[in-house]
DNA sequence: TTGAAAGCGCTAACAC
DNA sequence: GTGTTAGCGCTTTCAA
């Protein structure tokens, strides 16, 4: 691996003149033309690439940003991947080495602040499952000037600049796309609230009555394949005729569609069934699966794209991405 | 950030001693017990930390590792997910940092030379989508003195080491299962050719005929629900009775799923069904799915220990993880 | 038992 | 136009 030293060497120059205008950095002054050409060629000769330790070390920029995730989303919801995928994409146009962790237990999670370091990575992104209790470390960590973005469904505090998404508008936007494709009586399976909330308003906005007999409730969250199917049962049980089912995640509206299909309920016809996620199994479902999608790689990107805006100096604000619909047979 | 001169300082003491103790590399020497313990504490009470670049300038070593992957297996299968949480948790474990490039388009992938540097990581790992045509840029990496490890389904070069997992046994293991629950009459669709070898090898060894009729083939690989859902109308079309079906995706099991279930097939009581890759869905598909996995985490978390015991000098031989089957009720 | 000094490869202020 | 020098934070050899 050829270095500075080496370049000047087989020209007979000094050091820093050919950093100088590798890096084109001449300041008020300038080089014989020939001597940049000559310079520029032997380097490319040499095949001399930079050493990025020591340019960090020199320059205490690292060209590299740290990204802690959470796992969140059911396993195969796609959730992390789209994330992932995101700010890969645009780490790489913006030359940015990409440092990843990925967690599964919650204190893991908590250990972030070991691995954080101003010393290797010039500013973190954290992301998945939110976690309110790390805002005092966040802030500290924020205090000696890392930057730091946050990709949690909701901003954990105001100094900490977030991408976020908005949890009612997503139960809205899919009860609503129900009540477009001519659903009447609507039925629920509540993970959180946030979503019923926006259920809820769809209703409202349409005039429609709230039937609390098709407001399916356990407590926590879940998003499961059970839940769904307990929930569909419920609604069978209860005697109270529906015609469309807004479930909080795919999987739980995979459980719903296997209950009523088994049932003798046909989709959509009988029922329309719409999830959230827009997990990639929504294609194969028996009746294909509509959902509204969290649009984890739009938010990736631009989580990415603010980093290196605070990171550059500027200064950011927190944004919501809107939830996206994809409608499939399901609703048809 | 506290540095090592900054522990000197405070402590009146020169930098090389704190250095030595706090590494624990005092050679043939000693030090004052009471001022190794004061060295501890300081650095303790002043939260210092190493500079990750300066080591790395000072040792060329870096405690990371670079990880290269394109994209394979379909959406939603969880193969990338798999060997990317191996990998990941391992690092951890052995502390390393673990800079991640997806990749989506080839050209992207081929350009991973200019991304590798000896001066960033020690050490490489490649996986996903095999790449033959890669072979002469990775030896030269190689000779250059980077270790590599691949994480392909076969080794692409005798010097580059791999962890592989054996498509024919996938294939063979699938088929097995089948014929022990009692399945005697079993199709099968064919993407690679030698999961398809692997079936006719448990057909074989058990005694049973082939039935060309019950072989799907469309050329090229694909492992869609779309294909899943041609092969088994073509089963059906094809009069001849069956009651068992390999296919090679759980996609594709799927897609098999959803037509045979809609033509009033019973499944497993009919017709047993059996997927490849263990995805997230197989638990929550109509009728849950069986299937074959390629154990991704296993063999994630495999390579990179491969890779460190290279980065310490040792030598490591190829190795094949075996497929591992997930019983569920499509084949109960 | 402890410290001085060189060096890893690069940048940047300043001198010539 | 070009070169000298100090310095980023650490490791390591060698001397005291």
């Amino acid at each position: 691996m050829a270095s500075l030293n080496d370049v000047a060497n087989e020209l007979g120059i000094s050091i820093s003149l050919v950093s100088k205008v590798l890096n084109g950095r001449m300041g008020t002054t300038g080089a014989r033309p020939e001597l940049i050409e000559a310079i520029r060629r032997t380097a490319a000769e040499m095949n001399y690439q930079k050493n990025p330790a020591a340019v960090a070390l020199s320059q205490g920029r690292h060209n590299a940003i740290g990204i802690f995730i959470h796992s969140f989303g059911r396993p195969g919801s796609g959730n992390v991947d789209a994330l992932l995928h995101g700010v890969s994409s645009e780490a790489r146009q913006k030359n940015q080495r990409f440092i990843l962790d990925f967690f599964e237990r919650e204190e893991e999670f908590l250990a972030f602040n070991d691995i954080t370091n101003k010393s290797i990575m010039d500013g973190v992104l954290l992301g998945g499952l939110p976690h309110e209790e790390l805002v005092e470390a966040l802030l500290e960590l924020k205090a000696s000037s890392m930057p730091i973005v946050t990709i949690f469904d909701k901003q954990i505090n105001p100094l900490l600049p977030n991408v976020s998404f908005d949890q009612v508008e997503m139960g809205r936007m899919a009860t609503d796309h129900l009540i477009q494709q001519g659903s009447r009586k609507i039925a629920h399976i509540v993970d959180f609230e946030e979503r019923c909330e926006g259920y809820c308003n769809a209703l409202i906005q349409n005039d429609m009555p709230l039937n609390g007999k098709l407001v399916y409730r356990e407590g926590g969250e879940d998003f499961s394949y059970a839940r769904g199917r307990r929930a569909a049962q419920f609604f069978l049980d209860s005697k109270t005729s529906f015609d469309g089912v807004v479930a909080q995640s795919d999987e739980e509206a995979m459980g719903v569609m296997n209950v009523l299909l088994a049932a003798g309920v046909r989709i959509p016809d009988d029922v329309r069934i719409i999830g959230m996620d827009n997990a990639p199994y929504c294609d194969f479902a028996g009746v294909s699966l509509s959902s509204v999608s969290q649009n984890g790689v739009q938010r990736g990107r631009l989580a990415l794209k603010m980093l290196m805006a605070l990171i550059d100096g500027e200064t950011v604000e927190s944004v919501s991405i809107p939830p996206e619909l994809f409608v499939r047979e399901s609703t048809g």
